[in-house]
DNA sequence: GATGGGGCCTCTAGTCACTGGAGGTTCAAG
DNA sequence: CTTGAACCTCCAGTGACTAGAGGCCCCATC
């Protein structure tokens, strides 16, 4: 069995190694064994831990949902019927994403197209954030790219 | 000219009263006139630069890029260019993130099609999250539906 | 004029998933 | 044995808010 040093973990699954003693701290990884200097040894099962864990975060799970998989996943006797709804409340999560910034893509195309340089005095594209009128958007999470909409896709629960 | 509560401000606005209050520490709106016993007051003025800030988060814009937009809408005879500029660098960023979803999803749907059910020992969807296969994925911020990519829009400057 | 309760005040801490830095120790190559 | 890169722990910061504690103000009603 192969052994890696933090470094070698990280360069292994493109996990920095701040983030994978963050992911110990949070307990998605064991605590390692140590070497007689205090620096962590990582094995093979880690590794494969690790990979695992990349991979979720890569597919938008968070890590409440994570958290769950990777319960499943050891425990090989259980019912996976919570991995299945788990992706499926991920694809529904992104769906609902990808709607909410097609419709956004859309109005500020519409602003962007309107605004020929001038005057800021003149600009259309001003003029239309500065209209207060409230066009209800209905999504509590508007329409940031980058929303922090929290509380999002551990719905393997449901 | 009317004059407000933080609270009245707050559901004109659709803005809730913290937020308010956080935003005039950040200096996105003046330190208002208080009433003898300390209260926020607020005019039309305000009433209207806070409906810009919500429009344009709306759209995605991050607190720097508003910055910028506020800044242009205080001088008219300022050159609006760089309004387009942000407008369309946003456009960018959310045709960015709109590629990055579509090709999750098809992932997630790909991964979630592949399960029937059953044993977790033998549930597809943990295997190939265990699949340590780097299947290279470029992008940084990788698939977060809410990913922090951070340091994302304020590329008036640009 | 007293009272009640809702709105407002400030300040602090928490969110999510990390990231970066300071200040010090260990490891491995030469 | 020396060097310097990698590692250690601990703490603070990110973005854009949100929530709560503990206390003050304001207005309407009695």
């Amino acid at each position: 069995m192969a052994h890696y040093s933090i470094g070698a973990l990280s360069r292994a699954t493109g996990v920095k190694p701040t983030t994978i003693r963050w992911y110990e701290g949070e307990g998605l990884l064991p605590a390692p064994v140590r070497s007689e200097g205090g620096h962590r040894v990582y094995g093979d099962a880690e590794l494969r831990r690790l990979g695992f864990i990349r991979h979720a975060r890569e597919l938008g799970f968070d890590m409440a949902a994570i958290r769950q998989l990777l319960g499943l996943a050891d425990q090989p006797d259980s019912d996976c019927t919570a991995a299945h709804a788990a992706a499926t409340a991920q694809v529904a999560a992104i769906d609902a994403k990808l709607r909410q910034l097609g419709a956004l893509r859309a109005e500020l195309v519409r602003l962007a197209a309107a605004c020929e340089g001038g005057r800021a005095g003149e600009c259309r594209i001003l003029e239309t954030l500065a209209d207060h009128a409230h066009h209800g958007c209905a999504d509590p999470s508007h329409g940031r790219v980058d929303a922090a909409s929290s509380h999002s896709t551990s719905a393997l629960l449901g």
